[in-house]
DNA sequence: CTTTCAAATGTGCCCGCGCACAACTAATTT
DNA sequence: AAATTAGTTGTGCGCGGGCACATTTGAAAG
């Protein structure tokens, strides 16, 4: 209808009539007194209806709500953090940084956080558990909930202990925000992480392009703890998905879960990289890349194709040595670094994070690595 | 020595004797306040002191410096930001986004940064010049220092009329940032782009990938003034010279410049495709991307490995098909984005920013197109 | 007709900084 | 001695929103 058209028209005319000819000139932004003006109310009721905290009488909400409607009004965020000016305190649940490189650049996104958020009064604490061991993921827990901080950032990589974990925090009425790993059951303000199915598919490509057939490409699950590891089949599914969409593909996809502390694990890879048929490996995880990779260079296996995780430094010499010929990087200090940045930007602008924030499947060479390391954020 | 561990000691102990117990406690970053109650002054002083305007005896420095030392004072921005409520105003310069689907997305950069920044009392005035005309561009960019404008961001694509332009932007004293293409008589705040010779060697190193010489691998710049193309012959220096360091490759290189408008056009471009030893193309125009695949498309040449730059509609259509096989983002709206947000920075926080913000390579393929059109930025 | 009370509404201060202006000091001039 | 002046130093206001508190209003109770 018209009246669409005509809205900012009466608004900038009702204005435009209140503060006189050097309205039009100045950009600025409607603020509370000009809807206070325009209603004939005062700034507290304004105030009082804008955050509907009650004591204002039918007539005045009436008029409020009806200027409210007319105009688009944005509290001044900078004006709002420096009045009310309180000090936030966030919560870092990630595994010890000292114990995992990949973790550690987790850590790196986590401080300077720190240092981005310090100055407006946001401390930060980690609470670091041991990636080796789920009862001090529970404790920690426990610990974070009982220090009643304003928010949590938590990559929860166990799944069934980190369930009850997210009770407590409701029951707290604590907001969280997941990364790097998702939970479905959990009700976080976001997550932060990838699409490990597409993940899987991207490195099926990168293992296909420019491959003749017959042969074979091996996907192989490295972990310490591979029992828990419905993350990592969901990369192998988007890996096999992809090849099985193309319906003339001569390859065939073999999957292995090794455990490198087992006694047996040399003998295994071994077995697998002396078959002539093997064209590829795809490891899903970041410390296994470098694992394959130091293998494959021993052995002088050039010709096999290996694809993995990460910019961890072992992965970036033999990405630069040429035995990795692909990296897919999930960015884990980025995770991090945005995690804190939605949490914060909640709880101190009252800004809605997105539910889901999937990060750029972002594929390293060689050739661009360095473009990378450069650019600020990784 | 000794005394550097114990600064931050004594910094405390004082402050704690100010302040009583309940400094401590509180992680408040230290105001002006503080350090004229330190410095036994009142806080004009140590304003005049910060910004140092003079009109403070020698003595008064001296006490507000020494407290400086010990202490590390960072102002609070927000408050600075909203005490001083100027207004800004930032002229960018591009070609026009009417005429052109990369500059299109160069100007959603432009828009985003509108609608961020214009709480903040930044108003962003775009100046659009024609594409094919060197003498708008002169024109627009007299047009723009006539406005005045706080800062400029400019993506500089004509070299020789960009450097008059400088001039007067210097003689103007208005700072000003480059984007996407770099000027190296120019002295900017900061220059956003990406390093072009190291583009050029990424291409190369998709290309090689899994191919088997010999064979040639054609470099096509395909562009309505090829003339000018300093930037595009950086890019295929990088591409040579990737398989120069190569020594065993097998690949011959040739490099054509292409006017997609002159008649022979499509001539040319058959002759070129319909050699059987030509293994790839490598486009270094985003426009010329989408020509080449549909020419490839239209001859069934599904072997004929393609690279191309950025995520033009025509090029996503072309990569989803297969047609294309990599794309290398030069990310126009964040380029954009990000110009907008230093040179605000720099104007409003007084943020310094950096001198060269080169971009990462991003590689983007069939299997994770999706995953950069759904985060956000791009 | 006053008193009481709750609901509604308005006022004023604070946040930390920048900036203009007032106030004070000491030295020089009339 | 009073007035002028320059050189310092301190004070106060405003930016916009949040929030506590003061004030007003109207209606019910005494």
């Amino acid at each position: 209808m018209c009246e669409n058209i005509y809205i900012p028209l009466v608004c900038c005319v009702v204005l435009f009539e209140i503060y006189g000819q050097n309205f039009m000139d100045i950009g600025k932004n409607i603020r509370i007194k000009d809807i206070a003006k325009l209603a004939g109310v005062s700034v507290g009721t304004v105030d009082r209806v804008l955050h509907n905290r009650g004591r204002v009488s039918e007539d005045a909400l009436q008029k409020v709500t009806s200027v409210m409607n007319q105009i688009d009004y944005k509290p001044n965020l900078i004006a709002r953090t420096l009045g009310s000016n309180k000090s936030y305190k966030v919560a870092a649940l990630i595994p010890d940084p000292a114990l995992d490189p990949y973790w550690a650049q987790s850590n790196l996104g986590i401080i300077q956080a720190q240092a981005e958020w310090a100055q407006y009064g946001v401390v930060i604490d980690t609470y670091p558990f041991d990636l080796y061991n789920k009862d001090s993921f529970d404790h920690i827990a426990r610990e974070v909930v009982e220090d009643q901080p304003d928010g949590i950032v938590i990559a929860p990589i166990f799944y069934h202990e980190s369930l009850p974990a997210f009770e407590l925090f409701h029951s707290s009425e604590i907001p969280y925000v997941l990364f790097n790993t998702n939970i479905h059951e959990a009700k976080p303000l976001a997550f932060i992480g990838q699409n490990l199915n597409q993940s899987g598919r991207v490195g099926a490509q990168l293992m296909n392009l420019g491959q003749h057939g017959p042969g074979t490409f091996a996907v192989l699950h490295i972990d310490e703890d591979v029992q828990d590891s419905v993350h990592l089949l969901e990369k192998e599914n988007g890996f096999r998905e992809y090849f099985l969409e193309k319906s003339k593909s001569k390859f065939e996809i073999v999957a292995f879960n090794l455990n490198p502390l087992k006694p047996s694990f040399k003998e295994e890879i071994l077995k697998l990289i002396n078959d002539d048929s093997l064209k590829g490996i795809f490891v899903s995880t970041s410390k296994g890349t470098a694992v394959a990779a130091s293998i494959l260079e021993h052995h002088g296996k050039n010709d096999i194709r290996l694809i993995g995780y990460d910019m961890l430094q072992d992965n970036l010499n033999y990405l630069k040595s040429g035995t990795i010929d692909f990296l897919i990087n999930q960015n884990p200090k980025r995770q991090a670094l945005l995690g804190i940045s939605h949490l914060v930007n909640h709880l101190m602008f009252k800004k809605s994070a997105p539910t889901m924030d999937l990060f750029p499947l972002e594929v390293i060479t060689q050739q661009n690595v360095d473009s990378y390391l450069g650019s600020g954020i990784h």
